[in-house]
DNA sequence: TTTAAAATGTGACATTTGTCATATGGATTT
DNA sequence: AAATCCATATGACAAATGTCACATTTTAAA
């Protein structure tokens, strides 16, 4: 497996060179600095997966991963980010980068570059935690941070669903009567006028 | 490391035990057939990834996945698919599962795992290529496709909102009546019961 | 054991909601 | 001009909803 290492950090790029040529099958062809030299490289070499920093100077890893993405669309291109900055993370997943990835985190390094050179798509789990916020605008907040009981919970998603009080009723088998009370208490908890806001608010803010 | 593999197709099972044991540093420690299973067999085992398909019956993959993340949070489910469905794509997201394949890729399993167990979040690559558009405009289908006018949308988004008849007639100059006639309208064409179910379709279906 | 706190239930009540039949004024078509 | 359609409106009505005050039972704590 051939690699191109681009980094404006020569220590991070040596330190990488080195731990990834501790595997068998990983062959570091050429290491770059900038995102101009990672174009070039790329073209030079063609690498089976480039590793690329986002920040740079010169040129950003994000320009140089999108033109290069443009020339060769089937390149794979591992980001490499120190802090996890959402900002980039849409925009790395839109440019088709197969990776996004913390590289103060070692040893999961290499397991990444094989997955991405089988075709796979890694993101450091810290990362991933962002997108449903990104895809949402808002993150998903646990019942708990309400002070909701379970079965509270249990009885919003059957009003989520559409279903009135009757029917909640049979499902959980309670009177009618409990029903109503359970989703009185939770109006009152959530601030909440009546059981369509409630159900806005599952999908705005629990789903 | 320690797996745990579900698939209610016993043959899949069975491959994939296989070929996870070729890796020396794989164990796979049980084998189940259900999201009830998975369940069980997470809380007894305790693997440190957990190898499960979406689609089977009884249980589905996501539902049991969801249930194992809400015990246990730190768990790392990597979820096998058959093609691509994107509907299940986002949830899978939210719900924390560390990845997302598709089970016909043999060869790119074993990769993905070792990413997943050193912290990183996989998806097969044909699956990453759909985050951008179900990030930007998730499939939203269009009202006209249920023949609804650009008023009754107006209404069914105020709705959505969790106005009552009173807010929606002030807002949009119209008197109560008016607006329980319209929603009158829309329930039949859509073919819902009330408004809370109105607002359900609509975070489901036109959001 | 006694006490306190949950979970569950009931009945009464006012309000909101959804349905329906029907009416009016304007715009469009014939 | 007549017929038709559409947006808007009204009033009457039954059903569903949310609130409240209060029981009863179960569970957990002191």
């Amino acid at each position: 497996m051939n690699i191109v290492i681009v980094d404006d950090d020569q220590l991070v790029s040596m330190s990488l060179k080195t731990i990834l040529e501790t595997q068998p099958d990983i062959r570091v062809s050429a290491i770059g600095n900038n995102g101009e030299a990672a174009i070039r490289l790329y073209d030079t070499w063609l690498p089976d997966v480039l590793l690329m920093d986002i920040r740079m100077d010169k040129m950003d890893g994000l320009a140089a991963a999108d033109a290069i993405m443009k020339k060769h669309p089937d390149a794979k291109i591992l980001l490499l980010t120190t802090f996890s900055d959402d900002e980039y993370i849409i925009n790395a997943i839109r440019i088709g980068a197969k990776g996004y990835i913390l590289k103060q985190a070692f040893e999961s390094i290499a397991p990444a570059i094989h997955a991405v050179y089988n075709g796979q798509t890694v993101f450091g789990g810290e990362i991933m935690d962002k997108i449903p916020t990104l895809i949402q605008g808002q993150e998903r907040l646990s019942y708990e941070s309400f002070h909701l009981s379970e079965k509270e919970y249990d009885i919003i998603r059957f009003v989520a669903d559409g279903c009135n009080n009757r029917e909640i009723a049979n499902e959980l088998f309670l009177s009618e009567g409990t029903v109503r009370n359970y989703i009185s208490t939770i109006l009152e908890k959530l601030k909440l006028r009546d059981r369509t806001q409630l159900a806005c608010f599952y999908y705005k803010h629990l789903k």
